[in-house]
DNA sequence: AAGTTGATTGAACGGCGGTTCAGGACCGCG
DNA sequence: CGCGGTCCTGAACCGCCGTTCAATCAACTT
């Protein structure tokens, strides 16, 4: 099936993408990954430029799906945020995984400004996720078990807080790993939101 | 000057890879911004490489010169903090300007995880400027205008915002621009530390 | 069996760009 | 003046890689 192969090129080419980073991405690389020929992804894609373009967008929905499923099981604003956090920091296990979309986000961050198709894409997620941030907080302001005078603002800073912590666990920084990434977002939250700390 | 040429060829490479960023970054681009033949870059440089790393901890240098020279002529924990947030913040005009560094940052995390080289010099001046954070608050502590449980742990959270912020703002999201984000830090370092509110 | 269509490939093309090299220009020095 | 050293260049080399293309294969019609 011509859509299974599609998506199973994406998939590789996210993969070589988070191992090498675009620079080295050849679609050599990626052809092999799946033993096939180069001149077959030509086939399914215009140009490398779009599949790449495609292929970091791929992942972004992915993860974004992943966080909705999560979101769906869970009923009180409170822990639709803690489990919104958990599943946006990256666990420690899965930091040389090529699977890691952290990965992809440098290398989506760097390419953005250059491309304006990946920043329409990047802006379009990271409103996405600030919005479910938003509508969580207000959802809390209504249950009472939150106060906030601006959920979009601590949206901002919750998301940005989440992206900049990502970047040191990604890179291996000792000062913080996994753990302590959600531990902080945690507690930023419960003083910017005045949780109940547990 | 041999070392007056390095420097400018250096200059030069920062500008052309905030420009266009690393991947699309040529040789023959830096030699052209500057008047030179290509080849005249590999006699002062061994390679293309060595060169575009050099040229990102050249930058990095010369922001953490900036920051320097600022805190230098501040006394108070309270001011000095102040003054470090709004010289991290990439101003509105700086945006396109090709002396930005955070168009260089951006670069340096994704490139970083190939390049160990890279990757040092991208931990040691985080680290840097996490440490100044953490000295500003313990000398804070002890002028009793701050209270801190965990400098380190402060300095971490601050320098992440302040990484996750300047990302949105870089790349022009509509939510944020580099005064808003000043206002942000200001406001989470004040809730963190208990600063009184000017 | 012959024909049609879609999937796949190997091989070749073509350009780009980093690197090399042989030499030229300029300068100070004996 | 000649010599050496430093700075600099144009041109050529060379390998890499995205892309193209003609040909093959498999499967399904008619």
């Amino acid at each position: 099936m011509t859509e299974e192969r599609r998506r199973q090129i994406l998939e590789a080419a996210a993969g070589v993408i988070a191992e090498r980073g675009i620079c080295d991405t050849r679609i050599a690389d990626i052809a092999e990954k799946i033993g096939i020929s180069p001149a077959l992804i030509l086939y399914y894609f215009s140009s490398k430029d779009r599949l790449l373009a495609e292929a970091l967008a791929h992942r972004d929905q992915q993860f974004f799906e992943r966080v909705a499923v999560h979101l769906d099981g869970t009923e009180s604003a409170v822990d639709r945020l803690s489990v919104l956090i958990d599943a946006s920091c990256p666990p420690s296990e899965s930091l040389d995984r090529d699977d890691n979309e952290w990965q992809l986000w440098l290398e989506m961050w760097s390419r953005s400004r250059q491309d304006p198709e990946l920043a329409r894409e990047r802006f379009r997620m990271d409103e996405a996720l600030r919005t479910t941030i938003a509508e969580i907080v207000t959802q809390g302001i209504e249950e009472n078990t939150m106060t906030c005078k601006d959920p979009s603002r601590f949206a901002m800073i919750l998301s940005s807080l989440i992206d900049g912590l990502g970047i040191q666990v990604l890179l291996q920084d000792p000062g913080i790993d996994g753990e302590k990434m959600k531990e902080i977002c945690h507690s930023i939250a419960a003083s910017e939101l005045s949780l109940a700390t547990r």
